[in-house]
DNA sequence: TGGGTTTCAGAACGATCATTCTGATTAAAA
DNA sequence: TTTTAATCAGAATGATCGTTCTGAAACCCA
């Protein structure tokens, strides 16, 4: 997971996933079937790992505009972690790999839609799109390298 | 300019990106040195063509909030057209090719400060990096296929 | 301690990639 | 008309890709 989220899909090899997991290629094909069967599982578990960890709390009963303010506050930090750079896997298959490849498309799909239905019960249903698109804005520049202050500006002008 | 924008860096290849154009491998390489020589051209036209004739209004002097709604409606109406599917060549460029090309990033990132710039004199400059995040985001969705009425909504809560 | 299953490391394979090379063809300059 | 420079289509090259194959090693269960 850790390898496609840095690189994407196309760049990261089977030669560099077989190094990084410390499986041989054969164990990978046994259980993956292919290199894009391992892709969609990883992207299922990020969005179960990362995501769950970061969004839940704009999800629980109750939350309000300090969760999700909380949430975007994370982001941030996350920005600025070693992991910022890599911004967010499943914007960056949205952008990658979506347009052709329809299962992906149906993840990132789920996932912009998960977004929405946490923010229009945290924030207001008005709000929920608007705060979707500022999610994925933000993640993108992360990746690109804007530096995490400037995107605590955006953060502050869209809440 | 076209290939690049609707398949992204490493999934064009020079086979298709000759019969595309209609020029022999020889001049491709002889005009822009590589493959990449050639992606930096194509990203460069991309600004000049794409992002002037969209962005501009924004830019003149005495623009203000109805510029700015005049630009996302034009942004809308791209998404809702053939090339929607595409999203902008310049996003697609900051999640695929900025992380490890540092031109690559400071051409994304010279974008950015363009929108940025454009929005804080046409809508205060409060507004500007949410809004500049608010394009980013749409633009994703787009191109993994996010309806454009869905995307008006978004629009609508954020301006 | 054995027998069967799984996973290992790595070679082998065919395909595709970016890049370079090679005459043939075109078009402008003299 | 002759010469020179540029571009053509396409083959050759070396590297890398995903995928499959092959014995050897490891592990589980009886």
């Amino acid at each position: 997971m850790t390898l496609f989220w840095a690189k994407g899909f196309g760049a990261a090899s089977l030669e560099e996933l077989t190094a990084v997991s410390g499986a041989a290629r054969y164990g990978l094909y046994a259980r993956f079937g292919d290199k894009r069967g391992l892709y969609l599982a990883a992207l299922a578990h990020y969005e179960q790992v990362i995501v769950n960890r970061l969004f839940s709390g704009v999800e629980a009963a109750g939350a309000g505009a300090r969760q999700v303010r909380g949430y975007f506050d994370s982001l941030l930090a996350m920005a600025a972690s070693p992991q910022g750079a890599w911004g967010c896997m499943l914007v960056n298959a949205a952008v990658e790999t979506a347009p052709f490849d329809d299962a992906v498309a149906q993840i990132t799909g789920a996932y912009r839609e998960r977004l929405r239905q946490g923010f229009a019960r945290a924030a207001g249903a008005g709000r929920a799109d608007a705060l979707a698109a500022l999610v994925f804005g933000l993640q993108v520049q992360a990746r690109a390298g804007t530096a995490p202050e400037v995107l605590a500006v955006a953060v502050a002008g869209g809440l």
